[in-house]
DNA sequence: TCATTAATCGCAC
DNA sequence: GTGCGATTAATGA
C-alpha cells in the first residue's frame, strides 16, 4: 500500500532529518507518544525543514499538505484582514503545532506562518496524520487536548480583544510573550517589532509605541531598540486585574 | 560608507 | 483614540 503517490516532497527525505527517536524536544505532542507510536513507520515518513528568519512556510489560501511542528525555534501565525492588515492570531514556540486548522474538513489554510528566526520544522502529511489519529486513541486524545486547548485560549483572546482597552492588551501580552518565551538579562527572548506587537493586540504600530513609552516613563518596562524588558510584572499584572485572567501559556 | 527600514513624535481630525 | 507624515535611530548591502 503507497500511502502518498505523486507527493514528490514528501519522497526524499533531506539530509538534516532528525528522527524522533533522538530529539530531544520534550513538549512535542508526537516525543511524548512516541512509546505508543513507535509500532507506527509513520515516524520515520515525516519531513524536516530548515526555515530562515522571516521566511513564510504556510501561504493563506493555499492547499494544505500537512501539519507542522516546531522542533527549534519560533513562528508567528497570523491571518490578514481588509486591506493587508495582518492580524497575528499567536506565536509558536518549541513543540507546538502549526496548522491545525488546516485538518479535517478543510482544503486550504486559512493561515500564514512566518519564522520569527532561524527555525526548523517537522512536517507530516495530513493523509499520514489522519491514518495514526484512528488507529492510536492515547494519540489521538492528546491531539484533542491540544485543540481544546487553543480554542480556550482563542475565546481568551477575542474577550480581550473586545473589552480590554488598548493599554490593557498590551500590559496582557508582554506578560504573556514574557511567560510563554521567557527573558535573559531582563529582556524577552523575542525579537518583535512594534508593528508586530501592533497586530497581536490589535492597533496601530503607532498606538504601541505610545504605550510603550508610557510604561517606560513609568518605570514598568524598558526598551532598548527592538528588544523589551519587562520590569516591574505585579505593577502589570495589576493593570489587568479588574478583568482577573490572564492569557495562560 | 550610504541606503534602506524601523521607531518615534507631533499634529490634525 | 486614530492615522498621516516628518524626523531620527538602527540596520543591512
Amino acid at each position: 500500500m503507497t500511502l502518498n503517490t505523486s507527493r514528490s516532497t514528501f519522497q526524499n527525505k533531506t539530509p538534516s532529518s532528525v528522527s524522533c527517536e533522538v530529539c530531544m524536544n520534550k513538549t512535542c505532542l508526537i516525543k511524548r507518544n512516541l512509546q505508543t507510536l513507535s509500532n507506527s513507520k509513520f515516524v520515520n515518513q515525516k519531513r524536516t525543514l530548515q526555515i530562515k528568519k522571516g521566511q513564510q512556510f504556510i501561504i493563506e489560501g493555499a492547499p494544505v499538505n500537512g501539519l507542522y511542528f516546531v522542533k527549534q525555534g519560533k513562528v508567528k501565525v497570523f491571518r490578514t484582514g481588509i486591506n493587508g492588515k495582518e492580524h497575528i492570531v499567536r506565536f509558536a514556540n518549541e513543540g507546538e503545532i502549526i496548522g491545525h486548522r488546516g485538518f479535517g474538513t478543510g482544503d486550504s489554510y486559512s493561515i500564514g506562518a512566518i519564522a520569527l528566526e532561524h527555525s526548523v520544522l517537522c512536517c507530516f502529511s495530513k493523509q499520514m496524520l489522519q491514518d495514526v489519529l484512528l488507529e492510536n486513541p492515547r494519540f489521538s486524545y492528546d491531539m484533542m487536548l491540544f485543540y481544546a486547548n487553543e480554542l480556550n485560549k482563542s475565546e481568551a483572546k477575542v474577550k480581550s480583544l473586545s473589552q480590554m482597552m488598548v493599554r490593557e492588551r498590551v500590559a496582557d501580552m508582554l506578560l504573556y510573550i514574557n511567560r510563554k518565551f521567557g527573558s535573559t538579562n531582563g529582556f524577552i527572548n523575542l525579537p518583535l517589532s512594534r508593528k508586530e506587537y501592533a497586530d497581536y493586540t490589535g492597533t496601530s504600530d503607532e498606538q504601541i509605541i505610545r504605550i510603550f513609552s508610557a510604561l517606560k516613563k513609568e518605570k514598568l518596562i524598558i526598551a532598548r531598540g527592538k528588544k523589551i524588558g519587562i520590569l516591574n510584572i505585579d505593577a502589570l499584572k495589576k493593570e489587568i486585574s479588574a478583568h482577573n485572567f490572564f492569557l495562560d501559556s
